[in-house]
Order: C-alpha cells, then sequence, then structure tokens
DNA sequence: ATGAAAGCGCTAACAA
DNA sequence: TTGTTAGCGCTTTCAT
C-alpha cells in the first residue's frame, strides 16, 4: 500500500524546499533547468499527483459542475446527461450528478449540501415535486450567494437565471398539423403528469393546431392521466367508444402503450390509426411499427446548457445576464404515420 | 451578491476566537451555552455552511464517490447508477459520475484525475476497450494506492478488487431451457458484442442447455455481430433459409429488433416463434407483444456495490478482503413466449 | 535561483 | 470555558 506523496515529502527528499518544488512542477521561471528536472524526475518516478481538494480551496475553484436530474431513467434525461457530461469534459470540468427522484427534499438537501464549495454552479432541472409546491427558495438562496445555475426542460418564471428549453407549443402545434395533413381527422391525445408547464404547453398546442384549421376540440378523444396506471384501459375504452383515426401523445411511453393496444385490437398502423409520439428516444425506435416522433434534442440541451454555466463559471458572460435559450425540435417520421408529400 | 460566510468572520463579528467558533458549532461540552447560542444563532442568521473542501483536506474523507458508467443510454446501466445512488445517500455519500462512452483513454484520464483525493473509492464498469486491450494499469495504480474499487457486471480476474456480476452462463441456460420446456425445438440465438466476456458466457449458457438437451447446435441460427448494424437484414436471411420456432436474444435491443421483424413479416408471436430476451429494461415491457425476459437486478447490483465499498471505505471490511457476489437473474414471463406449466 | 512565511477554511491538541 | 497554535497540501508574495 503505497500512499499518495505530497509536494512536502519530495522537498525533504531532495533538500530543497516546499516552494521550490511547488514552483519547479509548475515550470516557473524562477527556477534553473536542473532542480526542475530533478524534482521532475522524483515526482514522475514516485507518481506524484497533486491534491486537487488543496489546489480547490487555495483557488476557490471546483472545476466541477453539480448535475440535478428528477429520474435517470427518462431516455431523454440519460441523453441530456450525456450532453452535459460531453461539454464539461471537453471543458475540463467534473461533475457530481444527482439523482431527486422527483422529490423536492432531495432535491433541496442535495443542493445545499453542495452549494459549499463542492462546486461552481449547478445545472439542474426541477422535479415535479418542486414544480407543484412552487418552492424556490433553495434556488434563490443559492443564486444571492452568487452561484450560477443553468434550468433546463422543467423550468420556472420564479427563478431568475438561465435556462435552456424546448419549443413545446409549437412542436405540438406541428405534430397535430402533420397529422391533419396526412389526411387524419380524428386526433385523439393522451397526456400524462398534466400539473408539469410543459406539458400543459403540449396540450396547448394541440389544440391550437385543431382550433387553427376549424376542429373543435372533443373532449372524449383526450387522456388525461398521472402516469401510465390503467392507461390501456383507457385507451381502449375510448376506441370502444369514439371513431379514431390518430392519437398523439405527449410523451413517449404512452406512444408505446398505445401501440401495444392497438396491435392487440389488430388495428392497422397507420392505416387505421396512425401515432405520433413526443421526444424522440428508444421506445420511438424500436416499437412496432418504429414511431413517428417529435424529436427533442436532449443531446444539444444538454451541451448548451453545460456551455452557457461553464461561461458563467469563468466569466465570460457576467452574472447578471441572463437568457433563455429554446432548442427547436424536428418531426421523425416513421412508420407509424402515413407518408405525406404536402411541406411543411 | 452575498458571498459565503467563514468562522473566521463569526469569529470576528462575535469578538472571540476562531476555535470557539468552531466548538460551538459542532456542540462541543467545552463552550458554554450561552456562547454556543450566541454563535450558532449568527451563524443561522448569515446562512453559515461550513466548507467541505476545508474539511475533506482535514479528515482525508471526502465522502465522495467515483462512479464510472460505460454508456448511460444503457438502460442496465441507468438502472444500476439509481441503486448505487440509492445506497450512497443513504449513508452520507456523494457520487461524481463519469461516461467513459466506452473509452479506454477516458477510463484511464478520468480514474487518474479523481485519485487525487477527490474521491474515496470507486465503483467502475470496465470499458469495452478496455476489456480488448486488457490494460488494467490504472486499476492497478489505485489499487497500489489504497483506494477500494468495487467493478460491476463487466469485470475482469486479472484486477484484483471487489466485484459484483451477473450469473450470465445459468441465466441464459435457463432461458433457453424454459424455450424447450414451452415446446420449441429449433432455438436461433442472436449476439452482439461476443468480444465482451458477459456476452461470451451467455452464448455458452445457450450451447449448455442445448447438447443438455440432446440438440445440436446449428451455427445457421446463430447471428453474431458487433452492433446492431445489419441486425434485421440478418434476421430476415436466417428466417427466409431456416425454420426457427424460437430466438434468444443476448441482449434487449437484439430483442426488439427481432420483435420487429417478425411483425413485418406478419409471423405470430409466440405461436409462430417465441422470443425471449436478455435485461429486461423498458423495451421488453413496452415491446409488441410484450417480451419475456430474463431481469437483472440493475438496482440490486448498483446498491451492492455500494454498499460493499463503503464498508470498505469505512474500514468495516477490511482492504483486502476481497469478493466477488453473483446477483441472481429471474426470467420475467410475458407474452412473447407460450405459456408453460412445467416448474423449473 | 532558492527559501521562508502567510493563507485558503477548518479541526484538534494543548495552554491558559 | 476560551484561546493559541499547528497542520491538512498547495500557491504565492516577499526575502535572501
Amino acid at each position: 500500500m503505497n500512499k499518495r506523496i505530497t509536494i512536502k515529502q519530495i522537498a525533504k527528499a531532495l533538500s530543497v524546499s516546499i516552494s521550490t518544488v511547488s514552483k519547479a512542477l509548475n515550470d516557473s521561471y524562477e527556477i534553473s533547468d536542473e532542480t526542475k528536472k530533478k524534482i521532475k524526475d522524483y515526482a514522475k518516478l514516485h507518481k506524484y499527483k497533486p491534491n486537487t481538494l488543496a489546489l480547490s480551496l487555495q483557488n476557490k475553484k471546483t472545476k466541477t459542475i453539480g448535475i440535478i436530474i428528477p429520474n435517470i431513467l427518462n431516455y431523454y434525461f440519460a441523453r441530456a446527461l450525456r450532453g452535459i457530461e460531453k461539454a464539461t469534459t471537453e471543458r475540463g470540468y467534473n461533475i457530481i450528478t444527482c439523482i431527486t427522484n422527483e422529490s423536492h427534499k432531495k432535491e433541496v438537501d442535495t443542493m445545499e449540501m453542495l452549494s459549499n464549495g463542492t462546486i461552481d454552479g449547478f445545472i439542474a432541472c426541477l422535479s415535479v415535486e418542486t414544480l407543484k409546491t412552487k418552492n424556490f427558495d433553495h434556488f434563490h438562496n443559492i443564486i444571492e450567494e452568487g452561484t450560477p445555475i443553468v434550468l433546463y426542460d422543467r423550468v420556472h418564471k420564479n427563478i431568475h437565471c438561465d435556462k435552456v428549453v424546448t419549443d413545446n407549443i409549437k412542436s405540438a402545434y406541428k405534430a397535430t398539423r402533420f397529422l391533419m395533413r396526412s389526411e387524419c381527422k380524428i386526433i385523439a391525445l393522451i397526456t400524462t403528469s398534466e400539473g408539469l408547464k410543459i406539458n400543459k404547453f403540449r396540450v396547448k398546442g394541440y389544440l391550437k393546431a385543431l382550433t387553427k384549421y376549424g376542429i373543435e376540440p372533443n373532449e372524449n378523444l383526450i387522456i388525461r392521466l398521472e402516469d401510465e396506471t390503467n392507461l390501456k384501459e383507457r385507451i381502449n375504452h375510448m376506441l370502444d367508444t369514439n371513431n379514431v383515426d390518430a392519437i398523439f401523445t405527449i410523451d413517449e411511453i404512452s406512444g408505446a402503450i398505445a401501440t401495444q393496444v392497438l396491435n392487440a385490437r389488430g388495428i392497422q398502423i397507420p392505416e387505421d390509426i396512425a401515432i405520433v409520439g413526443f421526444t424522440n428516444g428508444i421506445l420511438s425506435r424500436y416499437s412496432s411499427p418504429p414511431l413517428t416522433s417529435v424529436n427533442r434534442f436532449a443531446h444539444t440541451t444538454g451541451e448548451v446548457a453545460a456551455n452557457r454555466l461553464i461561461d458563467k463559471i469563468e466569466g465570460k458572460i457576467e452574472f447578471e445576464n441572463i437568457k433563455t435559450e429554446i432548442i427547436k425540435t424536428k418531426l421523425v417520421e416513421r412508420d407509424s404515420t402515413k407518408k405525406m408529400f404536402v411541406k411543411f
């Protein structure tokens, strides 16, 4: 067991002072080449590595960023994390990842815990619970202390910081319009966790598209749920009691479940009923048939958030200079919708 | 912008010594109640939070664990991370998460970077590249330095440390046997990244089951690929040229893709061809039909690894006491296989 | 060219 | 009960 070596030990071993060692290792012009060489050789031989903690304590910079993720099993967040990881690594930062599991308490606890010199800034996505209780004190405190924060995906106007979001209304509007243009007339909607603003926006986009094209929204065609429990029953019931030729779902899992229900009923996709999902992930790609879906650029979102934060940390952007970046989406056509030749 | 306050400032403000403040905040019996109260009130008022870095530098313990993940988009790893996160949080540890994207260099770089006082130990899964090149120097070095490591899922015998793995041979054996017992006779196999030992083991389990039940393995029924590219074509070709009544896949994505191919060909699942996948995740659950699959307890794996590591860090287990834990799997029956009434 | 000393924020042994 | 001091590993003035 070969404990780590410190500059102090190097100094003693070579009978020079600690500061000489420090300077030599940092290639200071003050140190003679031979001394440098001697010290560096010794350091290499003994696998010297500077203690990051001591450095951070000194510089008041840790080169570490705290990442707050509500749910890592959500493919969107996993992709966003990857984007964050890529950008931070490129710029020489580490990340401390914390998963809140949508709990407000966990979010507050971990953020409090980290904002003590451990991290230089946060990239955070609000938990469902925080969004519901609207208690943002922890954010206010941390921002007040001068720690930069970038919020992504699930944000709130009462938190004054940089944000990176998806254009939910427009994306849902376009997806719905796409269905209408591919000759669907009776478009059902499935929405989960409507408490979330981002989902409300998607519903809004759907309704807006219908209205715009002169279709009266019909509440019987809208399934509103907290989560996926009973979704199959609800879809079956809707299909039993309504004529439907398309389903638009506010998230990916609902899209996959709708597909399962239609397949089980022997309904042809897209000939009888077309499906469009939101958030293009692994489920859309590997469903039978593969699902047409609104692709959200999670990876980009993560990268943009990370770069913005690091710019703030490094003073390339002033702390007070707040901005909200909107990441556009793109509809990915697969086999769950009819081919369409009208451009849009 | 309300910078963080230090004990030094508190001391000055209240005209007491720094150590008095330190002791008071730590509820030392040496300090009088009134002084304590005065100091604590002041601290609370000014939102004092101890600087974690300074504490860590002092204790030589950071209460932080480095997590090495090859690919966060892999549902299995995401679940394992969740298990790790749960266990570490419960025991008061933070995690620094690093994604290697299967790159050896990234793995070496991040591990070197963190093993400088930043973390108390590692929970790591080897990248494909590391496994291929068999270069484990970074592990040897870190272990040599006295930093505890727990390897999970993808491990190697040349690395001498604690491990948490899946019982791959046995699981594949049982899955194959299950297919035979549900009256399948011609069982195809799909395997990706066969370079990985864990996948080799699964193939081995499959072959073992066939042999055991007197079936001669047939190479025409085995599709070996590096990744999913061309998998659909390969499956189609196999089905064109062979009679098959079951497909066993070494991973989840291949299972989903096989399902897509069968559905596209209008083949009934499981009546015409049954499917069993490996690693039970979101794809198995939401395929049409939902897939019978070998459930690996990723969450448990993560928890076990984390607890073992923390026990090591806290000296509850001696450093030299090395162990490999095997996490059992369980076949989850869904609709892609025929119902079976024989117990096994 | 090299070294002594102070300090980053905190704890702890020892003194008063 | 309170304070002084040294030290965790390192950088950085300021002397020498």
